[in-house]
DNA sequence: AGTTGACTTAAAGTTAACTTTAAGTTGTAG
DNA sequence: CTACAACTTAAAGTTAACTTTAAGTCAACT
């Protein structure tokens, strides 16, 4: 089975002009063409346009996954190259995620502090809200409870 | 306490010139001037400054970032369309996070493939490799063994 | 053989998010 | 009062990753 750009567009849900592109960079050295010059994609092409997609969906910029792509081309001479680049990758994945984690952390809080809110009617209830009444993951986040006199002119608030 | 536009910039890692594009596209209608013009950035501006991070980060564009500073500053009356914002990039950030999970499994996979490839000193172990041999999580990435004969004129590579 | 839809390329255009530059102003230290 | 580092703005420049356009070619069908 063999696709046309248009039909392992479809397939892989990714634009053809993007698979075009890719190919212009130098992303899809495998893919054979038909005596007329039309890209034909063998199954055996799939894997690569996944590793592919991998990459550039945890952030590894273009000319990047060129390198990997030129490594796996030059065969098991470049093992311990593609390796490192894989090792990386998945480091920077983990790091990606704890920050996501974190902010995510952040959104819950803001969650609760908005609900609150809504029920009280003024995101003021939090000004007014002492610590124990505050959900304790939720501690770092809370602000402590200002007694300064907030001057008219002041452009403060409330998050 | 108050900061000058380098001073936050130092403290919170961010580039000055990045934070006075923020305040041109509207970002931080909430930090006052000094009477000559100079940014003069509160305590209370740093959990602003914290929030507009965390949508950033967890990439939501600049414009989207303004309509919910746009609520913020409109306060009380806009606490719901605040909640709802929040919630959805809530519900974007698990979703990226389940994301970044199945890219990491497959990272993980790769990873055992070269580590794999590097003791046995060539891909085509892999090829070769019975199924019984790859452990169970890796099942869905291993390819079927390959009974063709692979034309030399093919551009086959191994992943 | 002709039509037609999908393919080809090179080149130009788009967008977001900054960054840099240039010319000028502010505010603190001596 | 002067020097000077850090601030100000508007405008132009940068970069990555596509997308669009235009002009032409391929291949499947009648």
């Amino acid at each position: 089975m063999v696709y046309t750009v248009g039909e392992i567009s479809k397939k892989l849900g990714i634009p053809a002009s993007t698979i075009r592109y890719y190919d212009k960079e130098g992303l899809l050295p495998f893919v054979e063409r038909s005596s007329g010059g039309i890209r034909m994609f063998k199954e055996d092409d799939i894997p690569g346009l996944e590793i592919i997609e991998c990459l550039k969906k945890t952030g590894m910029p273009i000319k990047e996954i060129k390198h990997f792509i030129d490594y796996c081309v030059e065969g098991d001479s470049k093992i311990d190259e593609r390796l490192s680049i894989i090792e990386a990758q998945k480091n920077a994945v983990i790091k990606q995620m704890k920050e996501m984690q974190s902010m995510l952390d952040m959104l819950n809080y803001k969650t609760w502090y908005y609900q609150t809110a809504k029920e009280a009617g003024t995101c003021a209830i939090h000004d007014r809200m002492d610590l124990k009444d505050v959900p304790k993951k939720y501690h770092r986040y809370k602000l402590p409870k200002s007694s300064a006199i907030i001057p008219m002119t002041s452009k403060t608030v409330s998050w």
